[in-house]
DNA sequence: CCCTGATTCGC
DNA sequence: GCGAATCAGG
């Protein structure tokens, strides 16, 4: 496998969600989790909460001359001491903590009736995964009551509920919003904030790839 | 042991 | 650039 655009995007995406690199490898497919890692760093998005750089910035008067068989009768790397952090380079990078409260708080009304929210409204989690691959539900007693992939019509919400694969995954089978494919709360959680173009500034790319429980 | 991310280094 | 091997903490 290669990293395309599109396995960057997603990796880039899942990882900023925090989702562990095994979780992306395995999302991914046909990469190992170092593979994402690496992938990760070269893409110079890494450092987070990890687990073996809780401590770092001083002390160390207990270096650790590990043993390292791997390591090669190879020239002197550091050879040369790294110069001091410039000090140019240690400018004050710090985002704006201004939340710019002018902003007029636009809430519209959508088309089925839902509100539309701005992207500073975005409430914390988004979690549900939208549209994904959808893998044939097996009938089982589970499910008997639940919304399955054989009761999905244009009347009934199709916003799925858990993940596809898990026992009791299934749909939520509201009434639609009219003109939507989803109920009316649903459409809120699918179409958020579309707002004028002029308006929106940075709209990264949020694919889905979202939360899996496990 | 399992997991995690970080780093190194041959390819 | 890639990722297995390795390191190191939880």
């Amino acid at each position: 496998m290669s990293w395309t655009d599109e396995r960057i995007d997603r990796l880039k995406s899942m990882w900023e969600k925090g989702l562990t690199a095994s979780q992306i490898a395995d999302e991914l497919g046909g990469v190992s989790r170092n593979a994402v890692i690496g992938k990760a760093h070269r893409l110079g998005l890494k450092s987070r909460p990890s687990p073996v750089k809780a401590n770092e910035g001083e002390a160390k008067p207990a270096p650790k001359p590990k043993a390292k068989p791997v390591e090669k009768a190879a020239a002197p790397r550091a050879a040369a001491p790294a110069p001091e952090r410039s000090p140019s380079a240690a400018a004050p990078a710090q985002a704006t903590p201004t939340p710019r409260s002018d902003m007029p708080k636009i809430v519209s009304i959508g088309p089925g009736g839902f509100m539309r929210q701005g992207p500073g409204d975005q409430q914390a989690p988004i979690p549900p995964a939208p549209p994904r691959r959808l893998v044939p539900a097996k009938p089982s007693p589970e499910i008997a009551d639940k919304t399955s992939l054989l009761d999905l019509s244009d009347r009934v919400c199709r916003w799925p509920m858990g993940h596809p694969g898990e026992p009791d995954f299934h749909f939520c089978g509201e009434a639609v919003n009219p003109g939507f494919p989803y109920c009316v709360e649903h459409c809120g959680r699918a179409y958020q904030a579309q707002l004028p173009r002029g308006v929106r500034r940075p709209p990264p790319p949020m694919p889905f790839g979202g939360p899996r429980v496990r």
